[in-house]
DNA sequence: CATGAATGAGAGTTCATTCAT
DNA sequence: GATGAATGAACTCTCATTCAT
């Protein structure tokens, strides 16, 4: 499971006081929300001053930015990753990058659940910097579904809906999973993967 | 499409100034969230003043809680009927179900999204009883899934996530659901419905 | 002296919390200047709390605005009501607009210095508002000048630096003047109207 | 126009760094008063980092004091060099230092300003020093006009209040002297020696 | 039922200033 | 000299809420 190796903010050990504040921040965000989260709160959870926290970012806003363009970024990353590494046949690719997505939601849970939450919060200028990554994750699977019914791997007579119906429901592994219980992030990733290929009717 | 026949916060008709309090509350949550929308704000997207919300609700909070009771219940209440009027074939049952589940969701889109994006915020008190609602619901999809594996009906291997898989995949409609869309709440329900038995790989 | 009939927010005796919050705004603009002076400190002088500041102002400017109104607009009228009474001799009316512009500047001198000294920091948008009163109070000045030239009454040859000379020496009466002085304000008023009528070199 | 020649922060020509940091204070007090700016801004306007500043001044209010007391002292030099030039008449004397003042308010006209409208923000300690430049600048025109009453060279009967008159009128020049105005500085430096001579009701 | 006035607490943000490097 | 990082205090303004009328 590779995207452990991305930077992922659940304790400052990279860069000292700025990965403290982004990593309190985001503890702020996925319990309270954005618009629930306090700067003096993510000041104190990082150990650091109110105005210090200005030193870094230059608005509350950009706290949140900074969180999803990274995670956005990554997660589209490993998932085209995972498409590249599957083979030439379009069900192994679908299921890779399912697998991947869901992997990564589940390894990055917070920033995930943030991500999919809080985005509408953000400023039009800056969500679209975000949307932009999101509506590329959202390309590929479009593609992978078009090209599996072109050549008969998908029989889903719905497949605009069936896109929406996989991803969201990818995405909703962030609202239910806890490092707790008795899956560990493979074995959600290949069951969503199933999921997804059953839903679309894959032929054997 | 029987779910209009609930009281729906879109428009103030039933009893003047409550329902428009709540219809704003719900306008305001949805945009904004829960800790992103003001009282005042409330109030003036209602015509009263701020005072006035006070004699109506206790706080801030009865607000979220009798938006999200509401909806919660009426949306168990229709897939229960559904249900029962779907007949002895567990496929059939679970057919009805999501498409009775996902129309309530295309048809409240906005008391749904926002029972899903703001539940978490409210005191323990408020949110166990929101809460035991949505736990029936998931049981009754629990209890189907079950019946139709024990059956034969279904096959997937993973009963246990697929059940989060389905409901996650339905909620998910109200983050994508737009009125002026192509498709009619019905259309998208028989859709998802498919979707489901696909995903439960059932057996025809 | 007339100009006592205008509110004149040294104390707080008409309108109860409004006028204290005047007249404590202007009470710190003169003593700090506008950006010197806090809403906290304005609030406690009032004796009401922060919050209820703004029930009766939308932000900190207004403060200013509503002060810089008043006493604009009471002063052009003092001088045009004295031109008004001071018969068809352009000396007199010079005279009497002096005196009276002059015996405001004393009378309601807080305000008249706050008015002169922190005009600047009002946003465009009011400043024009308050500078078309102060235009008006220029324009009556260099219209008497103009046709005491005409009439012969004076023969400074000068006119247009004489009349922003005659202003400013007027309006600086605000920073020397301590209402414990030796002189009473219609005593200043006169000396200046002489001052005005010699420096414009009116023949007798 | 000797006033020239002495050091005036218009541009960083002399000592780098320090004349820079003068420069954009003196630039940020003229445009938005003391209290209205800040060192980030007077920095950032010299190019220089904020903890820089403190290499050159203490705190911030040594940057006002040192802006006044170079204005103050040349002023009050320029002045007394005018009178010593002036020969015997009490009347050129006059004339000669409402000139040489009005002229160097021209021609630094933004230290001036600042030092007219902001002198009053000083600590004590500070403002005192400044304040007996002011002093012996006033005292040099009081004893001008005693010497010209005594003389019979002056007719007004109003000496105290004349002084005040022709020193506001002449520092009112700040206010409203635009350099790309009609007039040179020597042209507004005549006719205020006129207004002023006229005003105190000089013999011929 | 409805309101304006009032408030303590807290929001995001900036302030002048310090200090180790 | 020069800087980035850091801070406590203060800034303007808004929050949810109360209460007399």
């Amino acid at each position: 499971s590779h995207a452990m190796n991305e930077r992922s903010f659940t304790s400052p050990e990279r860069n000292g006081t700025e990965e403290a504040i982004l990593a309190s921040a985001l503890q702020a965000f996925g319990e309270l929300g954005f618009h629930g989260s306090s700067i003096r709160q993510i000041a104190k959870g990082a150990g650091v001053s109110v105005a210090n926290v200005y030193n870094y970012v230059q608005c509350k806003d950009d706290l949140l930015v900074q969180l999803l363009k990274r995670a956005s970024d990554d997660q589209l990353r490993v998932t085209e990753e995972a498409v590249a590494a599957a083979g030439p046949d379009v069900r192994h690719q679908m299921a890779a990058a399912v697998a991947a997505y869901v992997r990564f939601d589940v390894e990055r849970q917070l920033e995930c659940f943030v991500a999919n939450s809080e985005l509408r919060y953000l400023r039009d200028r800056d969500r679209t910097r975000i949307v932009a990554a999101r509506d590329n994750q959202q390309a590929l699977f479009e593609n992978l579904i078009e090209e599996g019914i072109d050549s008969g791997a998908f029989a889903t007579p719905h497949p605009n809906e069936a896109v929406l119906a996989v991803l969201t429901m990818c995405s909703g592994v962030t609202l239910w999973y806890r490092p707790d219980g008795p899956l560990a992030a493979d074995d959600i990733a290949e069951r969503y993967a199933r999921f997804a290929l059953a839903l679309l009717e894959a032929r054997p």
